[in-house]
DNA sequence: TAGATATTTAGACAATTATCTAAATTATAT
DNA sequence: ATATAATTTAGATAATTGTCTAAATATCTA
């Protein structure tokens, strides 16, 4: 994953919003979207933007489509940043 | 500085290209764009969006308007950028 | 002061991205 | 099988952002 496609994931705050949700539980999309104005469809397609950054994983439950953090992927994301911030 | 206003600055291949740049040396305007293949406008714009952020300080010496990073504000994003990415 | 150099500002245009509605997909339940 | 529920996909539109050219500003030098 390059920090360009993390980052431009990172710079929406819908998008963080969502990190910072499913930093306390894993969701459904339904769930999540109690908490925005906007749409399913929108929030679906910031959803995908996070997939493909590989922020969050999905699997599905049922009906439901769980999303939760990428937990490892933080971490690779966290050591990069901090490698771009060292001078 | 909200991390917003940071994250989408980062967000922007050409701007951290900047920073990257400026890593090694603080430089005029025109010495960066040495290093782009866009007009000086442009570049001046992303210049304007990185000091928004404060990422960047500027300061003029005779004709030119030598660039630098903001050091200290990179510890601080560093450290925001930490606490958002620990679960 | 006039001309050259360095950079920015203004304003227009093009590309990207976020959003919407409508329709499609997948699973459950009757 | 049919209806309902949860979500995504498709396609259109609006907002944002990056880029350009032309003009303005600021500094230096002859």
């Amino acid at each position: 994953m390059t920090l360009n496609i993390t980052l431009r994931a990172l710079s929406d705050p819908t998008r963080r919003k969502i990190l910072e949700l499913l930093k306390k539980q894993d969701l459904a999309a339904g769930e999540l979207g109690k908490d925005f104005d906007i749409t399913l469809p929108s929030l679906s397609h910031h959803l995908s933007v996070l997939k493909q950054a590989n922020l969050v994983v999905s699997q599905r439950q049922g009906q439901e489509i769980i999303y939760s953090l990428n937990l490892s992927v933080f971490e690779e994301i966290a050591e990069k940043l901090y490698k771009f911030f060292k001078k």
